[in-house]
DNA sequence: CTGTATCCCCAGAGATACTG
DNA sequence: CAGTATCTCTGGGGATACAG
């Protein structure tokens, strides 16, 4: 893993690519840390197309690697929140440039999200508290 | 607060992960982004492990969605340079951050290239430029 | 040197059903 | 609601050999 050249180090690449390599783990990142605390079924609703047990899956390799935190209220119906750690708050951060060069990018070619995802029903709202951190 | 200013649209990011998400392609991006030019069997020693077929194909998928851009010179023995488009290189500057938070959080979590690679704690060796920065 | 051509293999992603 | 439990199955990635 290790190149003995002297030119680059990507090492720490190699760490991250296992992160946001994963097909979904760079949406569900964006998407908590869009929401601030996020439930299980919201953000499979946002995902269209992922199952369960794949958003299980990336969620708790997202806790594992500490960037994600899991709520969960011992209450019926049962209710887990999810929100980003400072880890995954820089790492939100980090992506963000990217995010945005994809849209660039996405409006250049064809803009195949009209609507349809915007005009998505997000902050709940709950009572007052709404502040988005990362979202500036 | 989707409006305008913090709206985040994951749909461009549905096509870049397919970008992104391959395993070797941040890292090829990176590695050609930071050399301008460099040929195949440079990036395939700087990317141990990776076999030639995989390198070959992120390359051949990179060059589709015109990310970077391939010059084969008809000489003997053959030479072709891989260098970044322009979208390439504003992709590779919004993966930097990316970049520097998995650097800090290699450094803070576990050192696991330590040595051959992360030479720079260990005798600065005078104050001229070292090359291993990855992104500066 | 720069790739193709194969073959293999398993991790990851999907679907579905089920449980606490 | 929030997941697990299975099962499948594709395709990405690795290894090796070979070609232009």
């Amino acid at each position: 893993m290790e190149n003995n050249s002297n030119h680059i180090c990507l090492c720490p690449l190699e760490g991250i690519i296992n992160i946001i390599a994963k097909k979904w783990a760079i949406l569900i990142i964006s998407i908590i840390g869009h929401h601030g605390k996020i439930r299980f079924n919201d953000i499979m609703q946002r995902l269209d197309g992922i199952s369960p047990k794949t958003l299980a899956d990336v969620l708790k390799n997202l806790q594992k690697e500490n960037l994600i935190h899991r709520e969960s209220f011992s209450e019926i119906p049962p209710r887990v929140e999810y929100s980003l750690t400072d880890d995954g708050k820089q790492l939100c951060e980090a992506v963000r440039p990217l995010i945005q060069w994809a849209e660039k990018r996405d409006s250049v070619d064809k803009h195949r999200c009209k609507g349809s995802c915007h005009d998505e029903n997000v902050a709940p709202k709950r009572g007052t508290q709404q502040k988005n951190e990362l979202i500036t």
